[in-house]
DNA sequence: TCAGTTCTATAGCGCTCGCTCAAAAACCGG
DNA sequence: CCGGTTTTTGAGCGAGCGCTATAGAACTGA
């Protein structure tokens, strides 16, 4: 039997979910603020999801493939190797000052404020930092058969700084949010991508 | 007058609380939980310090002063520019790792949690995050007077690439607290510090 | 000794939290 | 239309929160 359906669009609450999780955090965001954002009362909101644990995974669920997954796909489709990695930097710095609100990645949010011992988040965000791991690796490894990054660096490593470098500049955007500041952290790194001669172009103070 | 004196050791009460604070952040760290580690009852903690905030931007302070700025000229004092750098990233390493608890830099933590509109924590992580920045900026600079990193590299933006990767390592250590992955991480920026021939070596998968 | 001052300790205030109960409302199949 | 199922709704529970009123304990100066 069918009987009586959902009032709301289980996107969109989600998305309203995404957004309110992304600017207070998992046990900052309270069920009411939930609720009044996603346009929902509070008992619909337990009804449909079971508690807000549950609610926090299926709206970090949801932010990893629309926003995330759908962002890296798209990269990878405008840019030839290695571009898209510079690109992948340059729009995390637009996202990241967009808007007056602090919102934040939800992932590096969430790898921050998730205890180490929770098994379940901590699995969910080194997934998807792996992801976003791979991203780089396959970025690298197709620059590097087409000999537009330095033979001797390291793919592996150099992913993993630039995963590091993605997590630094999450942190960093919320204390110092400024397009300058965050465009000169990110330079030098990718400027080990320069095949030689080392051309590391001054800037900024 | 002088009256009832304080029965509780002022140094040692603020190291119990910035304990606490490392590992549940101003908001979680509880006033019960603070004063059960401190020692001390609730009133007296409110009579001493006024109130929760005061406290944490008092411990704040005392963890920037003890184990920030001491650890860093600790490593000027024992490293010939520019190996204080490494060391600064190897000690930071492994002081993530100590100990089973999620303790984290409480620095990197307050730039996460607290909210960028929040004049007052914004301003004191900035600063303190300044003083990390000259710090590397120092170093830089009289390891280039030496001639020992590249003449073409950027003081300015390197420094800020480390201070982002400090402010990564801190929540890549929360999510995967594992040495050989925050080690490969650190290394190709570290590489950046080599002069000609250029060697990364590779490592690590 | 004892008034004066400051610190400590018990209890608890008002509030918000995550969550739930009971009843009303909306929809389905027949 | 109606029985059955699900969703929505308003009210509210127990717990924990930051913080404090109040009273007693500890110490100083005289």
């Amino acid at each position: 039997m069918m009987a009586r359906p959902k009032s709301f669009d289980e996107d969109k609450v989600l998305d309203a979910a995404i957004d309110c999780f992304s600017r207070n955090g998992l046990k900052s965001a309270s069920i009411r603020d939930l609720a009044d954002e996603m346009g929902i009362a509070g008992p619909s909101l337990y009804n449909a999801y079971g508690c807000k644990r549950a609610l926090f995974v299926k709206a970090l669920a949801r932010y990893a493939d629309a926003a995330v997954r759908a962002k890296l796909a798209a990269l990878e489709r405008a840019h030839p190797a290695p571009g898209a990695i510079a690109a992948f930097f340059a729009e995390t710095i637009s996202d990241a000052l967009a808007g007056p609100e602090a919102r934040g990645c939800m992932i590096v949010n969430t790898a921050m404020e998730a205890d180490p011992r929770d098994a379940e988040l901590s699995a969910l965000v080194s997934g998807y930092l792996g992801e976003i791991q791979e991203f780089f690796v396959r970025n690298l490894t197709a620059a590097r058969a087409a000999s537009l990054i330095p033979g001797d660096l390291d793919i592996e490593d150099a992913s993993r700084l630039f995963v590091g470098l993605l997590l630094g500049l999450g942190v960093l955007a919320r204390a110092r949010p400024e397009r300058a500041l965050l465009e000169a952290t990110v330079r030098p790194a990718l400027a080990l991508l320069e095949t030689a001669p080392r051309s590391r172009r001054r800037g900024l103070s």
